[in-house]
DNA sequence: AATCCCTACAACCGCGGGTAC
DNA sequence: GGTACCCGCGGTTGTAGGGAT
């Protein structure tokens, strides 16, 4: 009855990742491709379970991953997103295909709600330096009109992010994934960088040797995709998630039922629509707040 | 210099939906 | 149809690093 059971539980390594095990798990990855997830520590050796290899993967090694600083405007949108969407986080981190949920919740939790509370708070919140206003300081009919010209704002600087009007391939997939393993040896490239800068350990050696392979496919993945008539990755690393879709394939199986269910009809309701077709939700985004973009 | 406290973030945990057997 | 498992998601925890005392 049901199925095997998808990993020994007993033995199974807890806590960081190590360099060897980053390297293990991509190198795993660019054969297989991501996804079977079960099959993974069984066929690498590695002795952690299915669910922490994705995590690590979907989280830090996947490709196209921006690490570090938020920008205005990311930190914008997450606010506006978080005001509209909730804590839906795998929602949220479709729209900024370079970010992951968790990083993006991370990054709510630890800067942006606390960056909120004391607006809230602080004897001057009406107002800030950061360029977002809390409505109650503002008549109702006012800020009804400045939370719809925000609204309009919001949306177009999401289809910008999404550069929706941006053609490509239809059948792109298998091209992308490549791209995705390529900018996926960069990461470990880097990480393996790090390491070996940070590291007295004869192992650097073989950081060394390793990150001398993945850069070796990374020239190889360079030279397909000249071949194939699309920008190198050499230019840019995240230009081929130009859109929430890209950014699905990019993570993997992790974001597919969210684009084959919630996400694909909320695109085809942009841009005009999803902001405020559910009226259900007006109640929740008046509740948001505005932003001088 | 030692200790405490705070922050940031990687990783884990538990749950729910979907699905293979 | 029932069971056991996979997978993804959101919440939470653990811990390293830096600053304050």
């Amino acid at each position: 009855m049901g199925r095997p059971p998808c990993c020994d539980k007993m033995g199974v390594k807890k806590g960081p990742w190590t360099p060897e095990e980053d390297i293990m798990l991509v190198s795993y990855v660019q054969q297989h491709g991501p996804g079977n997830w079960r099959a993974v520590p069984s066929n690498t050796g590695l002795r952690r379970c299915s669910k922490s290899c994705r995590l690590r993967w979907t989280n830090y090694l996947r490709p196209g991953i921006k690490r570090g600083c938020f920008t205005n405007d990311e930190e914008k949108m997450i606010i506006q997103l978080q005001a509209l969407l909730g804590n839906k986080w795998a929602a949220i981190a479709s729209y900024l295909p370079e970010r992951t949920d968790n990083d993006i919740k991370n990054y709510w939790n630890t800067h942006l709600k606390k960056k909120l509370k004391k607006l809230q708070e602080g004897p001057d919140s009406g107002s800030s330096k950061h360029g977002f206003s809390i409505q109650n300081s503002i008549p109702r009919g006012q800020w009804e009109r400045r939370l719809q010209t925000d609204m309009n704002k919001a949306k177009q600087a999401l289809q910008e992010a999404l550069c929706l009007e941006k053609p490509r391939p239809d059948n792109n997939k298998p091209i992308i994934q490549a791209s995705a393993y390529a900018s996926s040896t960069e990461n470990i490239a880097r990480l393996l960088k790090e390491w070996t800068e940070n590291s007295t350990k004869p192992a650097a050696q073989m950081a060394s040797t390793a990150s001398s392979f993945f850069s070796g496919c990374f020239d190889l993945y360079e030279e397909f995709e000249s071949l194939l008539g699309f920008e190198s990755l050499g230019s840019s690393n995240s230009d081929f998630s130009q859109s929430p879709e890209d950014a699905s394939v990019l993570q993997g199986e992790s974001k597919s039922d969210l684009v084959g269910a919630d996400h694909a009809p909320l695109l085809s309701r942009m841009p005009e629509n999803w902001l405020f077709e559910d009226q259900g939700k007006e109640d929740l985004a008046l509740a948001s707040f505005s932003f001088e973009f």
